[in-house]
DNA sequence: TTGTAAGCGTTATCAG
DNA sequence: CTGATAACGCTTACAA
């Protein structure tokens, strides 16, 4: 910048004024000043702007499980979205449910003065994040709610839609339900399995622990605990499943097809053994209609839960005062052709 | 930092050294500080640190079309991957196509003083980066290579690969093989679009530009050039369809499934005007294998695009001093059913 | 082993 | 309308 000055024949802060169209200077000095700035290829620093007292580095931190999965890439999306419309950048990072990542992410982006941090915990206990938090960094959780602590939060209806697919299986007569999904331990799969065990007991029918495979962290150990589940001798088997997450329905899908081609379509002369079983699966995903099990699903908004998170930020950096909030996304069935198989 | 070397009775300069795991710190004095950190809270202002000259921010720029495509993400999974070994963080940007996105994203991060820049060009004349890419700032380009510019890029084997894809529907006995993908201004549509012209002229068939379906942005224009094409007088129809991408190939599959049933397997009982129709798709999917019609791809490791551009950007920043390189990355044909579909 | 002073690139304050 | 100077939070060179 002082380079540019010098060669512009102005004062730095002259320099400063034209980079920041501030009032005040006369257009043939920022005539010069524009000049010196291309010929030198002069960008300003936004760094040492960001140093400033009172000055922001208008940069988010978001930190998810993992990019790859469209679940979190949506989020990501509709994060980043909300960010350019403000002038923000983020920084993204996927800690993969481990929460020494988390942690580490979590300290990195705070060093870099990210004005806020939303972030998808993959630890269950958040107090070390409550000085940042009392310092006015507004810390916002998605997916799954803070723990020993107090902050905004964007969470699904999981309850409501593990019950409602619970439900219209129950309905269409099913009453061997098996449940596969992630480590019951991680929030969401245990509030997923409690929407399952409630509309279970309303239904009035006994709690059946060789049916609920939870602890399955990706496709293939999903689609190993299907299998599992498929190999019980008749009359134990499920003849209907609920999965907890998009990975485990990836892996059942693959399990179920390897068990008798179209699992829950009549058409399969396949394996002895093959018999079609309905399927459920929570979050929706692409070509879900076009496989060859329309694969029904509870669908929600990833990407409206992004913005809302980007929201709340956005709002507490503007200085509004309030007590922690908690924005509940809902969940809707799509009847797709796999939960409407009925029972053999 | 002045807060801590007060309340640790010593000096600033103490302070960094202990906040570095600097050497020649006393044990008493380093555990001063240390609770001096603690009890204030005090984090590193990372931003300030990477001010001093020479020192670097420790950030990569990545700049793509769209998180919240898998292509993409994968990508971006790769980089941060290998950012994060060296304690690097990465600040991602979708530029959605949008050239003038791609400038003003290109912009903030250059203003944030990115070590490097990883981008997938929207726009083609990339002239601009000329300045920061001899003032030392790494520049990568991926998935489409620079214009207007010298620098290193890592590629796909787009030409190959739609080369392969077209032979093998040639191999088949097709004859009226449709292309349906992106603007051929697009690098890669044009790409491939060459190999798919590429491979017809070697099998001695003229062009037929009533087949040739450039243009579509996203996946529902493509589902509708693929209905245009089925709506084809019978003669005239194509019997073989090669998609461009992912978005043309979830387009096309959707457009199939609404002209019959199963487009690609017998099974199909649908309207009157449903013949199967054999299609291969670039760039592999998820649960392709497990569609109605199991999809025929050319596969690509997209994770390893990332991997290498991160590769040659840390090579540049450890100093390596070489001509730009272009990678290219293979392609490969999977067979799953609906590419090995006959002419009816 | 510890401290002092200068400087990184910008903006804010206040004076001209 | 323009400029001098201090300050942001840290690191480096050099002393002590």
């Amino acid at each position: 910048m002082r380079d540019v000055a010098v060669r512009a024949g102005v004062s730095l802060k002259t320099v400063s004024r034209v980079i920041n169209g501030e009032a005040g200077v006369a257009a043939a000095t920022a005539a010069k000043v524009g000049e010196a700035i291309a010929e030198l290829g002069f960008r300003r620093n936004d760094l040492a702007r960001s140093l400033r007292q009172g000055r922001t580095s208008s940069t988010l931190g978001l930190v998810i499980e993992d990019v790859a999965n469209p679940f979190y890439s949506a989020i990501a999306q509709a994060v980043e979205a909300e960010a350019r419309e403000r002038g923000y950048m983020v920084i993204t990072g996927s800690c993969e449910e481990d929460p020494e990542r988390e942690r580490e992410l979590i300290g990195a982006l705070l060093r870099r003065r990210v004005d806020a941090l939303l972030l998808v915990p993959a630890s269950r206990e958040h107090s070390y994040l409550r000085r940042e938090l009392a310092d006015g960094t507004p810390v916002v959780f998605l997916d799954r709610p803070p723990e020993g602590l107090e902050a905004d939060c964007v969470l699904l209806d999981n309850v409501g839609g593990a019950r409602a697919a619970t439900e219209h299986l129950l309905a269409q007569g099913h009453e061997r339900i098996a449940l596969v999904a992630g480590p019951s331990e991680l929030y969401t799969a245990g509030a997923r399995l409690a929407g399952y065990r409630e509309a279970l007991a309303a239904a009035g029918l006994p709690r059946n622990h060789e049916l609920v495979r939870v602890g399955s962290r990706d496709a293939a150990q999903a689609e190993a605990a299907v299998r599992d589940l498929l190999a019980l001798p008749a009359g134990r088997r499920p003849t209907a499943l609920f999965t907890g997450d998009n990975r485990n329905t990836v892996g059942a899908l693959r399990a179920l097809r390897a068990h008798g081609p179209g699992a829950a379509t009549g058409a399969g002369s396949g394996s002895s053994a093959a018999r079609p079983i309905a399927l459920v699966g929570f979050d929706d995903f692409e070509l879900a209609e076009l496989l060859a099990v329309p694969t029904t699903v509870v669908r929600h908004d990833s990407h409206l839960m992004g913005r809302h998170a980007a929201t709340l930020a956005f709002e507490r950096l503007d200085g509004v005062e309030r007590p922690p909030r908690t924005v509940v996304v809902p969940t809707a069935l799509v009847a797709r052709g796999s939960g409407e198989v009925p029972p053999p």
